[in-house]
DNA sequence: AGCACGCCGACT
DNA sequence: GTCGGCGTGCTC
C-alpha cells in the first residue's frame, strides 16, 4: 500500500540510493548510497563532497542518473528534528518559481551549520556527596549553603545567587566540594501569557479579529487587514496570535525591517508578557543557532522576523501575518530573488493555514486579489481612540519657493514655528541620505562619480566622506578637482537629510533636532533609544529618511513636512506612483495619532499630480482604481507578468556579444515579449557591467517554462552571469 | 560554497 | 629554476 512517494515519512534502507540536497549552488540534489544506518526523508545527514564533508538533507528517492560506481556513501545521520515535509515542498516550490538552484533555497532554511550539531548539555554545579577537607572562607560557605538549597545551577548563576565572584565557584569545583552535572537546558523562549487582559477592541476591530480567529480552523485562506494608520491593525492580529498559541500552533509575523521594530516588540511584550523569538540578519551566530533550534523543536511559539524567517523549519506553523505587506523591503533582490509577501501566501497554502496581510496602503497586487475574490478584505475604516485623520495640504513650490540655497518653503517654516510655539513636535521627511546627492566642480562641471558603479558619490558631511549608495565605496573628499585641478571648487547640489538638518538648525535655533537615517541608526538599540527620545519629547524636530515612515506612534507629533514629495515619481518606473502614494501615506500617518489633530504639508512642484490629489482628498480607492486601469491596459502586473533578466560580466565587449546571442535565442510572440538588451539602469555595479532584458508575458503563458527553455539555449562563460528576477519590483 | 588544477610574475 | 597569484571548473 505505502509507496515511498505516497508516504511522507519514507525511510530508505541500507545500500539504497537516495537524493541528498546540499545547501550549495548546485543544479539539483546529488545521489548518495545509504550507509549501514537507514535514513528517513527530511533527515539531516553529512555526506562527502569532493575532499570535504557537508551537511545536507535527504530529499527523496535517488534520481538514478549517476553511475553507481561513482556513488559515495552517506557518512552519518544528525540527531536533530528532520526538515518538515511542508518546508521541503516550500524549498522546491520557491526554487522552481524563482528559477534558482534548490540548494540555495535550502541554504536559507538551514541558517548556521552549528545549529545542527546536537545541543551541548548545560553544565551545572551541585554539592559533592562528600566534602573534601578544604579551607572554608565566608564566600565559600555562602556558595555551599546556596548550592544545598537550590537545584543544580550553572557556575555563573550559582555565583550570582550566592553573591560571590565566579572564581569562588571555580575554586570549589577544583577542590572537589562541588561537582558538575549535565542538566537540561531551560527553554529560551517562554510561551506567551494568554491570561493577560486583551485591550478593548472597537466593533470594527472585533469583527476583523473574529474573522481571523475563525479562519484558524479552516485551512488555507488569505485575509487582508486594510486599515488606515492608527486604526489598530496590530491589536487585531494579536487576537489571532493568541488564539493560535492557545491551539498549540506556531505563529510567524513578518515585518519589513525587524531590526528597526523596537516599538512593535514592546507592544508584543505588553500584550503577552514575553519576548517573541526574533529572526533577522543581525542576530549573532549563537542567537541564530538557538533560535533555529527553538523553532525546529516547536519551543518558540511566536516568531517575528524579516523575510528570511519564512524558511525556518516550523513543525507546527498555524498562522502567518505579513505586516506592512505593501513594503518594498519584502522583495529580496540579490541571490534568490523572491517577494516575501507572495511566498508567505505560498507557504500558507502548502501548510493549509491562514495568512493575514496587514497594511494601511495595500499593494495593487493585493487589492487586485481582493477584487478577484481570492483574498478576503477586513476593513478598519477609523482611527481608534478618537484620533482623526491628519489634514493633508500640498505646498506649491512654484508659488511659495524656498529662498535660494534653502529647501524649506516659507509656508512650511511658518507651520514649524507654530508647532514649536504650541509645544508640539514636528517631523521632516526626505528620502535621501547624506548631505547632498551630487557634488560637482563649479569651474569645469565635473561630477564626482563612483569608480565601480554608474552612480554619483553622495556627500556625507557628518562622516566627512563621499559614499556610493550602491556598492559601499567611500572616499575622503578630494582636495582639488580631478579634472581641472581647481581648488575649493566643489559645490553640493540638492539636499539630503543632513543638509535639511543644517538648514533647520539655522532656522530654529531653539529647537532640539534629531536626524534619523539608516546610516545614523546603527542597530535595534540605537533605534529604540531614538524612539524613546522622541516619545518622551526630548526632541522637537525629527528629520529623517524612509525609516521614520515606519509604524512609529508619537502622540505629540502634530506636523509632518515632506521636503520633496515628487522625488519618488522620477525615473518613470512601473510602480513609481503607487510607491510614492504608499510612502507618503505612511509618512502622513505619523501626524496626529493621539487626540491632537495632525497636519501634513507636501512640498511639491506638481500639486495636480494624481498622487498628490489622492493624498489630499484621501480618496485612495479612486487613485488605485485609476492605477489599476493603466496597468491593465498596458498588460503590466498584476494583470500581466514581468521578469527581469540581468546579464553581467567583467568586460563590456564579451558581455554585449553574449547579450546579443541571448537576444537572438529569445522566443518571441504576442504573449511573450522580450525587450532588450539594454544597459541596466546601473550599467556598472560593483565593477561588473550589466545589461538587462525585460520579459513581458500574458498570464496565459507558462512564464517559467519559457524562461527555462530560453536560458538553456545559451550557456554563459568567461565570468558572465545571468540573474533572473521573476516579478521584479525595483528596476535597478 | 570550497577546493582543485592551471598558467604567468618576484624570489631563493 | 621554484613559490604563488587567483581564473575556471567540478563536486553524486
Amino acid at each position: 500500500m505505502l509507496s515511498a512517494a505516497a508516504n511522507p515519512a519514507a525511510r530508505f534502507s541500507p545500500q539504497s540510493r537516495v537524493a541528498v540536497l546540499l545547501p550549495l549552488p548546485l543544479g539539483g540534489a546529488y545521489d548518495y548510497r545509504v550507509g549501514a544506518e537507514p535514513v528517513g526523508v527530511g533527515e539531516f545527514v553529512t555526506v562527502p563532497l569532493g575532499k570535504r564533508e557537508v551537511i545536507g538533507v535527504v530529499w527523496g528517492e535517488g534520481a538514478g542518473d549517476t553511475d553507481s560506481a561513482r556513488l559515495k556513501t552517506i557518512h552519518q545521520r544528525l540527531d536533530c528534528p528532520p526538515l518538515p515535509e511542508v518546508t521541503r515542498k516550500f524549498v522546491d516550490w520557491v526554487a522552481a518559481y524563482t528559477l534558482s538552484m534548490p540548494g540555495l533555497v535550502l541554504k536559507m532554511a538551514m541558517s548556521v551549520p552549528q545549529a545542527l550539531e546536537p545541543a551541548r548539555a548545560l553544565m551545572a554545579c551541585r554539592l559533592a556527596p562528600t566534602r573534601p577537607d578544604i579551607k572554608l572562607t565566608d564566600a565559600r560557605r555562602r556558595v555551599l549553603e546556596t548550592a544545598a538549597t537550590l537545584p543544580p545551577l550553572p557556575p555563573a548563576d550559582l555565583a550570582r545567587e550566592a553573591g560571590v565572584g565566579p572564581a569562588v565557584v571555580k575554586g570549589l569545583l577544583e577542590a572537589g566540594a562541588l561537582e558538575s552535572v549535565a542538566i537540561k537546558r531551560p527553554p529560551i523562549f517562554e510561551d506567551p501569557d494568554l491570561a493577560r487582559p486583551a485591550p478593548t477592541l472597537s466593533d470594527g476591530q472585533r469583527q476583523a479579529a473574529d474573522a481571523l480567529v475563525t479562519a484558524l480552523d479552516k485551512g488555507f485562506s488569505v485575509a487582508v487587514i486594510d486599515g488606515v494608520t492608527g486604526s489598530g491593525k496590530t491589536e487585531v492580529y494579536f487576537e489571532a496570535v493568541a488564539a493560535a498559541v492557545a491551539q498549540g500552533r506556531q505563529i510567524l509575523v513578518l515585518l519589513p525591517e525587524i531590526a528597526l521594530s523596537a516599538q512593535w516588540l514592546s507592544r508584543f511584550r505588553t500584550r503577552f508578557g514575553v519576548e517573541p523569538a526574533e529572526w533577522h540578519s543581525e542576530l549573532s551566530d549563537a542567537k541564530r543557532r538557538e533560535t533555529w533550534r527553538a523553532v525546529a523543536s516547536g519551543e518558540a511559539k511566536v516568531i517575528v522576523g524579516a523575510r528570511s524567517a519564512l524558511f525556518l523549519p516550523y513543525p507546527a506553523l498555524g498562522l502567518i501575518v505579513v505586516d506592512e505587506e505593501h513594503d518594498g523591503a519584502f522583495k529580496q533582490e540579490d541571490g534568490v530573488s523572491y517577494h516575501a509577501r507572495d511566498m508567505a501566501v505560498v507557504r500558507a497554502s502548502l501548510g493549509k493555514i491562514p495568512v493575514a496581510l496587514a497594511s494601511a496602503t495595500p499593494s495593487l497586487e493585493t487589492l487586485a486579489n481582493i477584487q478577484a475574490g481570492r483574498y478576503q478584505r477586513l476593513h478598519l475604516p477609523d482611527r481608534h481612540a478618537g484620533a482623526s485623520m491628519p489634514d493633508i495640504v500640498p505646498v506649491d513650490l512654484r508659488r511659495h519657493p524656498p529662498p535660494r540655497g534653502t529647501w524649506l518653503s516659507p509656508v512650511l517654516v511658518t507651520a514649524l514655528e507654530d508647532t514649536f510655539a504650541a509645544g508640539e513636535q514636528a517631523m521632516l521627511f526626505l528620502n535621501r541620505r547624506g548631505y547632498a546627492p551630487l557634488t560637482l566642480c563649479r569651474k569645469c562641471g565635473f561630477r564626482l562619480q563612483c569608480p565601480h558603479c554608474t552612480a554619483w558619490l553622495v556627500e556625507h558631511r557628518m562622516a566627512g566622506k563621499l559614499m556610493c549608495h550602491h556598492c559601499g565605496f567611500s572616499t575622503r573628499p578630494p582636495e582639488k578637482c580631478p579634472e581641472c585641478e581647481a581648488e575649493d571648487s566643489f559645490a553640493a547640489c540638492g539636499p539630503g537629510v543632513e543638509r535639511i538638518a543644517e538648514e533647520a538648525a539655522h532656522r530654529f535655533p531653539g529647537a532640539r533636532i534629531a536626524l534619523m537615517a539608516s546610516d545614523t541608526i546603527t542597530g535595534p538599540h540605537a533605534a529604540a533609544e531614538f524612539v524613546r527620545q522622541v516619545a518622551d519629547h526630548e526632541i522637537d524636530l525629527l528629520i529623517g529618511t524612509q525609516i521614520v515612515a515606519k509604524g512609529y506612534h508619537f502622540p505629540m507629533l502634530t506636523l509632518v513636512g515632506v521636503v520633496d514629495s515628487d522625488l519618488g515619481l522620477e525615473g518613470g518606473d512601473l510602480r513609481a506612483a503607487e510607491r510614492t502614494h504608499q510612502l507618503l501615506s505612511q509618512v502622513a500617518g505619523r501626524a496626529g495619532r493621539a487626540e491632537r489633530p495632525g497636519r501634513v504639508l507636501l512640498q511639491t512642484y506638481q500639486p495636480d499630480h494624481p498622487v498628490m490629489q489622492a493624498l489630499v482628498s484621501g480618496d485612495r480607492d479612486a487613485f488605485i482604481a485609476n492605477e489599476a486601469d493603466q496597468r491593465r491596459e498596458a498588460g503590466m502586473p498584476p494583470y500581466g507578468r514581468l521578469a527581469a533578466l540581468v546579464v553581467s560580466g567583467p568586460e563590456p565587449g564579451p558581455l554585449d556579444d553574449f547579450a546579443r546571442r541571448l537576444a537572438r535565442a529569445a522566443p518571441r510572440s504576442a504573449e511573450f515579449q522580450v525587450l532588450g538588451p539594454a544597459p541596466a539602469p546601473l550599467a556598472l555595479l560593483r565593477g561588473r557591467h550589466r545589461r538587462r532584458f525585460l520579459v513581458k508575458a500574458a498570464r496565459s503563458v507558462n512564464l517559467h517554462a519559457a524562461l527555462r527553455e530560453w536560458l538553456s539555449k545559451v550557456v554563459p562563460q568567461g565570468g558572465i552571469r545571468v540573474q533572473v528576477d521573476v516579478d521584479p519590483y525595483s528596476f535597478f
